[in-house]
DNA sequence: GTCCTTATGTTGACTAAGTCAACACGTACC
DNA sequence: GGTACGTGTTGACTTAGTCAACATAAGGAC
């Protein structure tokens, strides 16, 4: 048996070059993160479930920090594009500013391990990557360029813009952490909160209005 | 010189015994991940700082995890003393429920490490820590109880309570996170986001109410 | 076609950190 | 005054992040 002139032939299923593995070591951390929470990320056991070695990520990828905010600003990637849709494919009106309302929960709630990179302090905010704070802020933006137009039709509040932005996003933001969290029991309470959401962020919780 | 006979007369500034090491682990932890983020946490450092050894905390806590499950515990029982107090003292009107949304958020400001560890994913979900699920259900029940208050006063809407409970929550809770992520920028932004959003919360953002 | 450069992956080794077992010390209670 | 239990220490093991040195592949220059 010719196992000599190296063992290549035993490994033709995985060639020396991997093809894609940034990919697939962004693919592998997302999986073991849902499986083990953030805390139970390890860059050797990445290697070793893509059959690579334990150092292979680095030349993909700075440190595990770097891996992390690679996450993070994919996320908020996937997140604009989510909220763009949302808007544009509604009508660019009140109900498409509901839709968008929709479109960011169940964002969280469908890639809740890149919401929770996102926004769960696993990113040291000591660093200041320039990618992901654009994405962040593209993010924002959207939403603040839908109000903006809601404003101009006279839909909503002539309020600060980004002020308001702010309210939404906190509301958003809120809901989509307890979701995550499991402290809503299950999709249809998710639903039904952001129904109910959506109504009392229009009209308000209060009876008298004037108040 | 007698150095023999223990080492005793040397060390008469930290007896064997520390009198409180477990408060003590805990504030250093708070100091620690105020410091270095959550990632930052070591244990061997608590015990460098506080002149102890690196298993000393193991008498106090059964590994990091409890530790930090104690952080988070400590924090929602701070939380909704806060709630209550804020309540209470506000007369438990409508006035002392916008004086509980803010007690909320600069509770978060005012304790930014607690907040995190607390929602954060520093603590495993899989664990389910009694003391930890109660606090944090008691600082939920508080807000329940004074939303209840109000809708008997027919301050606010009749809707479902505890579902109205959990938009409120959405909304503070979202605020705090960005407030402690540094995403508003200085205290006056909090306090003025918060008036705004306690505004809006009474009130929805829309123009034509029957919307 | 051959050589050189560069990108990509591997191996060995070092260090930091969580954890446990065995031991030491002190206090309280009898 | 002695004994049991709570509290702190030391040594050692294991896991994991990281880096330097080396190996391999791919692609273009000649």
């Amino acid at each position: 048996m010719p196992t000599s002139k190296k063992t290549a032939a035993a490994k033709r299923t995985r060639p020396y070059h991997h093809g894609n593995l940034r990919r697939a070591l962004l693919d592998e951390a997302l999986a073991m993160i849902r499986d083990n929470g953030v805390g139970g990320l390890t860059l050797r056991e990445i290697g070793a479930r893509l059959g690579v070695s334990r150092s292979a990520l680095y030349r993909h990828f700075a440190d595990k920090g770097a891996l992390l905010t690679a996450v993070a600003t994919e996320g908020f990637r996937m997140l604009r594009q989510a909220l763009v849709a949302a808007w544009e494919e509604g009508g660019r009106g009140d109900a498409a500013f509901r839709a968008m309302g929709f479109a960011y929960v169940r964002f969280a709630v469908a890639n809740p391990v890149h919401y929770r990179v996102m926004f769960g302090g696993a990113v040291d905010p000591q660093v200041h990557d320039p990618d992901l704070e654009s994405e962040g802020a593209g993010a924002f933006q959207a939403l603040v360029d839908a109000l903006a137009a809601l404003q101009k039709d006279a839909v909503v509040r002539g309020d600060d813009t980004v002020q308001m932005a702010t309210y939404v996003w906190s509301l958003v933001h809120g809901m989509a952490m307890l979701a995550i969290d499991g402290k809503l029991r299950g999709l249809d309470a998710v639903d039904g909160l952001m129904q109910y959401a959506f109504d009392r962020l229009g009209t308000g919780i209060a009876i008298s209005p004037g108040a």
